[in-house]
DNA sequence: GCCAACGTTGGC
DNA sequence: GCCAACGTTGGC
């Protein structure tokens, strides 16, 4: 089993957002970013444990913990002419983009990237790391560990 | 809103 | 295949 961050912008889809979906389950469609993708479609599996972070807003950090619920499939935004997402390269026969589906295993404290930047044992964590962008990162188990225990 | 960092695009 | 230009991300 491996562990993941996954950043999503609050005003797009909140941890309470999560929370009232149906089965607290989300597709993560719109990742058009080929590493982004790659962890999905290649690495994730049903039961992947997931850091649940927000990203571009006040107050970013990990607001909840997550999990793999469904294994990566077509991102079905990039056939639809009317999504912000779509991808005129990309048709059902040969797919561009894919996505996992994340359930929602509970919400936790605002632990805010601040706070991360505070724990040495975290310093290594891609999302603290200068310059990344990547909205999908592995995590190392010992930091998921870690970081459970400061909750 | 700023801007550094990074990824993608496309002309050559 | 290079690389300048451009677009996006995301913390601040």
């Amino acid at each position: 089993m491996r562990y993941w961050l996954m950043k999503s912008e609050p005003g797009d889809c909140s941890v309470d957002d999560l929370a009232a979906m149906p089965g607290k389950t989300v597709a993560w469609y719109g990742v058009r970013n080929y590493q982004a993708r790659n962890f999905m479609r290649d690495q994730m599996k049903v039961g992947d444990q997931v850091l649940f972070y927000h990203s571009n807003c006040a107050e970013p950090g990990i607001t909840g913990l997550a999990e793999v619920s469904r294994l990566a499939y077509p991102d079905q935004t990039q056939f639809d002419r009317n999504s912000h997402y779509f991808d005129p390269k990309a048709t059902p026969e040969t797919p561009r983009w894919f996505n996992v589906d994340v359930r929602l295993v509970k919400k936790v404290r605002l632990v805010s990237i601040k706070e991360l930047r505070t724990y040495p044992e975290l310093e290594r964590m891609r999302v603290l790391q200068k310059g990344n962008r990547l909205s999908i990162t592995p995590v190392d188990p010992i930091e998921w560990e870690f970081i459970l225990g400061i909750l």
